[in-house]
DNA sequence: CCAGACGTTGTT
DNA sequence: GTCTGG
DNA sequence: CCAGACGTTGTT
DNA sequence: GTCTGG
């Protein structure tokens, strides 16, 4: 699963990976958790284009956008056919932007944390959903831009960690998963864990547990060795 | 036909 | 334990 | 995802 | 929004 991220930055990388029109202004991140502003680009009249969504994707239908769990992921098996993902999937896919996830293993006092991010270091984009909540005629709110992160079969080189992980997808698939006209069969093929090879892992300490932390020391080696 | 329900994942 | 907040 | 809160009445 | 129940 994917339950906390980090985009720390290199906004000039971050312009590149994505074929952003110019750079943008993002904050380091360190601990991105759930209900929080993430970047996420979609697909906009001039190109891909870059925005600020909530992490937890809200149905449209909903009544109540706190009722019911956040929906943080979607299983890539599923997405397609689950009422509350199967619309978004086919009409409002997108990016979100990172360079980085946490995993955690063990429980209560052995919890331990892993961070997983590309080989290479680059940011990177997760395959996403997003959605539009209006609030009902008459009632109170805000109308809520949302996402979720699709996710996987962990591939090799984390599966001692998790057996599930997100879809990170190739800089060289992004325009073809934003892509209105994708067939159902063409955006499944995108939907495969990242070949174990192009990603490293290694545990940190348990200060990126509390969310209000989120500076360098959330992804510190736990091992001088790391 | 209309009314009303419908969220998900990963864990054990 | 369960729910909420971040 | 994890951390932390989570009590009620009656009275002023 | 779409699906199910009546």
């Amino acid at each position: 699963m994917c339950g906390r991220f980090t985009v720390k930055g290199d906004p000039a990388k971050v312009r590149k990976n994505f074929r952003l029109l110019s750079i943008p202004n993002l904050m380091p991140r360190y601990n991105v958790a759930p209900t929080q502003d993430i970047a996420v680009v979609g697909l906009g009249k001039d190109g891909p284009n870059l925005i600020q969504m909530r992490w937890g994707l809200v149905p449209s239908w909903s009544k109540d956008p706190k009722a019911g769990a956040p929906l943080i992921n979607a299983r890539a098996d599923t997405v397609a056919v689950k009422p509350a993902f199967r619309e978004a999937f086919r009409k409002r896919r997108c990016l979100i932007v990172a360079d980085g996830f946490y995993e955690w293993t063990g429980e209560k006092e052995q919890k331990q944390a892993w961070y997983i991010t590309l080989a290479s270091g680059e940011p990177f984009g997760f395959a996403a959903l997003w959605e539009r909540w209006r609030p009902p005629a008459g009632t109170q709110g805000e109308p809520i831009l949302s996402a979720a992160i699709v996710t996987t079969d962990a591939n090799d080189a984390i599966a001692h960690i998790h057996h599930r992980m997100p879809v990170i997808l190739d800089p060289a698939d992004h325009a073809a998963w934003l892509d209105p006209s994708a067939t159902p069969d063409r955006l499944a093929g995108f939907l495969k864990p990242l070949p174990s090879v192009s990603v490293r892992a290694y545990r940190v300490g348990k200060t990126v547990n509390a969310v209000r932390n989120d500076g360098p020391e959330c992804v510190a080696p736990l091992d001088a060795a790391a």
